[in-house]
DNA sequence: ATCAAAATTCCGTTATATGGAATTATTACG
DNA sequence: CGTAATAATTCCATATAACGGAATTTTGAT
């Protein structure tokens, strides 16, 4: 509601633009709805997007003069070892899940009141689910993956997020808070979600928490699969299996990376 | 060497911010190391990081008051690195290759003089390649994969990445011209490139060109391997097998994404 | 071939990015 | 534990480069 105080710098704005060409996809944008969406002249923009350009983060595509971001993205994003190599760290982990489970499996990180899609695995069965792509963002609470967070979340830090994101949920069709209060117990006690929080009729999903060595819930590994293949005669060795690498894994996180926590400051500010 | 003209806008200032920003991998770092790494005073780097922070491009370390690349930035990466879908597309592929061939598979996609490394699947081996990690950028010509799309490259265009290219290659150890072009002579007729073009002792590997609808070499499937692995049994059953997949995956490429081809552009202007 | 619309360049004006100096916070050391 | 040294952050007058309107060129449609 209040995120454009009044003037962004010229550097925000120019952030803006990679933003909505983010929106604009492989198939780039033309230079004239950039504008449009941006606010700015089309004198401006161009200029702009001629110095992105200049410095790999954008590229424009050959014919129709249209532009979208450029690989030097990718390839500073993949080099800076993204939330303190959690990724990389995660990739043997979702292998073998992969391998071992045949489903399609996510690592989810911990981002504020999100969590973000940071790798994932194609299993057999094409999965649509919230978490979606890589770099996918959904609200601590929505999907099992996100839910299994925000359940081993310390007390305080949990009721700030809910306070947060219960209007958020309510806008992407989830129930109401009492249910959401309930599945959060339920989750806790028994260390994993399973529960089918709105999702597609036929699909389920399994969420386990990765917590690191101060006991903080930083990420999430979750599969998305068909209902009838989390039944209760497999649904247990599936729990196993994942819980086992969630906590090789999150003895390996590197508890003095500070990036993967939540900014007290933040919280206070609530 | 003439990459600073004159003056870079501000724009290009900030993004170069960001480009240093990436060195400092997951630790992060002082705001003192950038400013001097950037050449600009305290305040401004101050100020940008700020703006930069507030974006989400960039975020704050809570302890030692570092900073890094932020989660909105590794966010919008995954979309630029899309290349088309291409990654998307190809990842059934390299599971199959992985899971089959049992080494260390490469995806790299195509970017004006370089091959970029979109993916990689570890295999049992480690292995340490030019191609690197994920996001690692090569010249055209070194290393199978990248040497497998230089040598399918329409005649001028060919010509024109060798002339550009031939002093990057020697600064990285490569050996002559005479002996690139002799290379590539081989590889286009055969198809696929197994030269162990200056690489580690021990290790070899096999790149193909992944060819789109209109003929052109958008992107490379290799292999990283023990170099007892390719002898002459293994390896026709191999090159068979990675053909076979980079057929199929060429044949789903858009050839109507030209954002997969080379600025004719840029070719002029060598 | 002709026209309309978009892309790109030009330029005078004005907003804002800049670095030095001042202030506050953090770290290192005795 | 206190003190010095170093870094982070804020402030401010000035220079600079970002801005959009208008002119020009290119592209795309019919």
């Amino acid at each position: 509601m209040s995120d454009e105080p009044q003037s962004a710098s010229s550097l925000r704005r120019a952030l803006t633009l990679l933003r909505i060409l983010a929106e604009g996809g492989s198939e780039g944008m033309r230079l004239k709805d950039i504008a449009t969406a941006s606010g700015a002249s089309q004198s401006t923009v161009h200029r702009a997007v001629q110095d992105l350009a200049t410095e790999g983060f954008v590229e424009q595509i050959a014919s129709g003069k249209r532009y979208r971001l450029g690989l030097d993205f990718f390839v500073l994003a993949a080099r800076a070892g993204q939330a303190g190599g959690l990724r990389e760290q995660a990739r043997p982990a979702l292998l073998r899940l992969s391998a071992t489970l045949n489903d399609t499996v996510f690592l989810l990180v911990r981002d504020r009141f999100d969590v973000v899609c940071l790798d994932r695995i194609e299993g057999p069965f094409p999965i649509r689910s919230f978490t979606g792509d890589i770099g996918g963002r959904v609200p601590l609470g929505l999907g099992q993956g996100s839910l299994a967070v925000l359940a081993h979340l310390p007390e305080d830090e949990r009721e700030a997020v809910i306070r947060f994101n219960v209007p958020r949920l309510m806008d992407r069709g989830f129930l109401d808070e009492a249910t959401l209060r309930a599945a959060l117990e339920t989750v806790r006690a028994q260390g994993w979600a399973n529960l089918n929080t709105g999702l597609i009729p036929g699909m389920a999903g399994l969420g386990v928490p990765v917590i690191d060595a101060t006991g903080m819930p930083v990420a999430a590994l979750s599969i998305g699969t068909l209902a009838e293949r989390l039944g209760p005669e497999r649904l247990p060795g599936v729990i196993r299996i994942m819980q086992g690498e969630a906590k090789q894994l999150g003895a390996r996180i590197n508890p003095f990376d500070p990036g993967l926590r939540y900014p007290s400051r933040l919280l206070a500010g609530g």
